[in-house]
DNA sequence: GATTCGTGTCATGGC
DNA sequence: TCGCCATGACACGAA
């Protein structure tokens, strides 16, 4: 051990300067405290926990250019696109990937940094409470305690890749091939972590505390640290049992003596095993896709505080935020994503919630200075270790939170906050933008039920309004048809909305025409409606000039030479004059052959009339073929233009039923989760309710000499009849990895 | 000048 | 078969 800490203090040390002096930021206090075979193979030779970041950092952050990357210039290949999506990203969930952004930082004399994007990397870390940067690499930046943009890339792992910006994009490409062997062969990421940099004076201590567990447990602490705290090369965890083959052993040498009898949280329960099973992987990552939804949206909506000051045992904030400054960020969202063992980690407990946490406290390990935060930890590794409680419960809290267990879900709970998320989900998923979202929000809370204010929309008359226009318009012939006598009432017998009214009575100045033409616009018509029987009223409404469309295209020649309007010369004779000009103008085409043509009967009466007095009307009338012709063409186009108004307002009333529609449908989903939330809100609470009273009763208990019993050699089993039972935790163990096939069976 | 919107018209098919 | 209706497509005018 003593030859152990030497080696690592001293040949670490001298590793880190050297690394310090090439430019290349080194975090070793992760691989202090773990004592893995990745730290010795970093040691050892050449660590392709560096050329990976340098390979990723030449793919990422050059993008294949052909730059150097340790160039000044490397602000021009700092993309804005590429922070402006990171910053985008923000607001949406963002499925954790193998990404590594790595930044380089160049510090020119005077201290400023050069960097891609400064502007943008203050400002995400504008509110964030940066640790400060100690360790040996500080002789770099000493005086950069305002340069948060640079410590902020440092965070990130930035490096100096000293290869050679010539690489071709097929290099890059298989260097990054070679780079993701490498993590699978278990090259460690933490040293490119800020927060394990954080607390390096703390490596003495924690091998020291290392010292006192072995000394503490003869042989059982060394078993510990030998055998338990293996850490994955990727992402850092220690993580003593990520395959149940080891839980026993694990479970054996748990070293809980050391624990305060309230942090025992590696003990099994038998009520959660059985319920909630960490390969029951495809439920949890739905639940965990809603819950990062949710926090998603909470990244957007609240300010970076969240992002950034979060609790690093925070797990919604710390895993899936894109904040480049975040301490854990990076070593958690590439231990999220990469490690698919660790997906056994969604532990038992609350695996929504509770999952990231255990991945996230065990990459905390080093900035724990207690001497039980790393067994914690290494506990929440474990499967059997979050069976009650999420590790940051016990480990983290003690280094962030204080006194009071974090809530996962912090302040995602809250009710303004749900309905937020609720709606950003929303925003989200529908491709809104906020201020859509927040629009739709405000119209919730106005209860309006509508986005869309129907009021304002001119076709927004309700369906039933569409079908009793529908209605009223065969009802109107037959109305008409009753009323056949008075050539004038037909159009005021059709429907308020006008959508189906089509009057082209000249005889009653045609201004009904103008009210059909206008059709199924409730505002037009009504307006119409008031005024149509003082024609001089329309001079007063300009808007409906446009309506009497003179579609002449496919007029005869010789009905459009009568049916010409006067030249303008004539139109200043008088008011009277105007007024028939200007109706003159209103009137239709086929008004104007009609009238051309000689037609004795009024166009409504051609195109409303049943057919049976249509026929009796024409037989009264010697008329000519090219009249009869014309007529029918009136009756046809006339009919037909209501169809089509009535076809329009169909339409249209369909597509704001839709509307409605997708609406009640984002209210529901969005109260749907908000129920999903209160669930697991209460769920937790229920299995912290447990835990409490398992630890209570567990705590209570003595053996024959009246000492209390090992949390890490007994377990309480909870009876089927209600009773409780203390057995060897080997027994536990086996029945809990009983239980966790048996979902893994049935689902086979 | 291009685009959008409202409207009219035609062709077509169903009832 | 005829009449009516619905609807897509197109054209036109106005904004």
């Amino acid at each position: 051990m003593l030859s152990l800490k030497k080696y690592l203090t001293e040949g670490l040390l001298q590793f880190t300067i050297l690394l310090s002096l090439i430019g290349v930021r080194v975090d070793v206090d992760t691989y202090l405290t773990s004592q893995l075979p990745p730290l010795r193979e970093i040691i050892l030779g050449p660590s392709s926990a560096y050329t990976q970041t340098q390979f990723h950092n030449l793919r990422n952050t050059l993008d294949g250019y052909g730059i150097h990357p340790k160039s000044i210039d490397l602000d021009n290949y700092f993309t804005a696109r590429r922070l402006l999506s990171q910053v985008r990203a923000l607001d949406r969930f963002q499925v954790p990937t193998t990404e590594v952004n790595a930044w380089l930082v160049h510090r020119d004399p005077e201290g400023s940094v050069s960097g891609s994007q400064p502007s943008s990397g203050l400002a995400l870390e504008s509110s964030s409470g940066l640790q400060d940067v100690t360790g040996p690499d500080n002789g770099v930046r000493e005086s950069e305690t305002e340069q948060g943009f640079s410590e902020d890339l440092e965070d990130l792992g930035a490096v100096a890749p000293p290869v050679s910006g010539d690489l071709t994009k097929e290099d890059i490409d298989l260097i990054d091939i070679l780079w993701r062997q490498d993590i699978d062969l278990g090259a460690g990421r933490e040293i490119f972590d800020y927060s394990h940099r954080q607390k390096e004076q703390d490596v003495d201590k924690e091998l020291r505390d290392g010292a006192e567990q072995e000394d503490a447990w003869p042989g059982e602490g060394a078993e510990a640290l030998a055998r338990n705290l293996l850490v994955d090369g990727e992402t850092g965890e220690s993580f003593p049992a990520q395959f149940p083959a080891d839980i026993s052993s694990i479970t054996e040498a748990v070293p809980s003596e050391s624990e305060p009898p309230g942090l025992q949280n590696n003990l099994l329960s038998p009520l959660l095993t059985g319920t909630e099973s960490p390969f029951d992987l495809e439920q949890q990552w739905q639940d965990l896709m809603s819950i990062m939804e949710m926090q998603a949206m909470e990244v957007n909506t609240s300010t970076s505080e969240i992002l950034y000051d979060a609790p690093p045992g925070d797990p919604l904030s710390t895993n899936y935020s894109l904040a480049p400054n975040t301490p854990i960020n990076q070593n958690v969202s590439l231990h999220q994503a990469s490690l698919g063992g660790c997906s056994q980690d969604f532990s038992l407990f609350s695996p929504e919630v509770e999952s990231l946490p255990v991945a996230g406290s065990s990459t905390l390990l080093p900035l724990v200075p207690s001497n039980s935060t790393s067994l914690n930890s290494t506990f929440g590794s474990t499967n059997l270790a979050g069976l009650f409680f999420p590790p940051q419960l016990n480990g983290t809290a003690n280094d962030t939170a204080g006194p009071e267990l974090p809530d996962p879900l912090g302040g995602l709970l809250d009710e303004a906050m749900l309905d937020e998320i609720s709606l950003m989900d929303l925003a989200i998923e529908e491709g809104f933008n906020p201020v859509q979202a927040s629009q739709l929000e405000e119209e919730f809370d106005s209860d309006s039920g509508l986005s869309l204010d129907s009021s304002h929309s001119p076709s927004s008359l309700s369906s039933s309004e569409g079908s009793s226009s529908s209605s009223s318009s065969s009802s109107s012939s037959s109305s008409s048809s009753s009323s056949s006598s008075t050539s004038s009432s037909a159009s005021s017998s059709f429907s308020e909305e006008g959508a189906v009214g089509y009057s082209s009575d000249s005889e009653t100045l045609d201004l009904e025409e103008a009210e059909g033409a206008v059709g199924y616009q409730p505002e037009y018509s009504k307006f119409c409606r008031m005024s149509y029987q003082d024609p001089a009223q329309l001079s007063c409404l300009p808007y409906l000039e446009h309506v009497g469309h003179n579609h002449t295209y496919n007029m005869a020649p010789s009905a459009l030479d009568s049916a010409d309007l006067p030249p303008p010369s004539t139109l200043k004779k008088g008011s009277k004059e105007k007024q028939a000009d200007f109706l003159d103008k209103q009137m239709s085409r086929d008004e104007h052959r009609a009238r051309a043509m000689k037609i004795p009967f009024t166009n409504d009466k051609i195109i409303n009339l049943p057919v049976e007095e249509f026929n009796e009307l024409l037989s009264k009338y010697q008329l000519s073929e090219a009249q009869l012709s014309l007529i029918r063409d009136i009756r046809r186009r006339g009919k037909n233009k209501m169809a089509a108004q009535n076809c329009r307002k169909r339409k249209l009333d369909t597509i704001l039923n839709l509307e409605r529609d997708v609406e009640d449908l984002q209210r529901d989903k969005a109260r749907l989760l908000r129920e999903k939330v209160e669930f697991l809100r209460s769920l937790r609470q229920m299995k912290q309710k447990v835990q409490s009273l398992y630890q209570e009763v567990f705590g209570r208990l003595r053996d024959e000499n009246g000492r209390p019993y090992s949390p890490s050699q007994y377990a309480l089993q909870y009876a089927g009849d209600g009773s409780v039972l203390l057995i060897p935790r080997t027994l536990a163990d086996q029945q809990a990895r009983r239980q966790e096939r048996k979902p893994k069976d049935r689902r086979k």
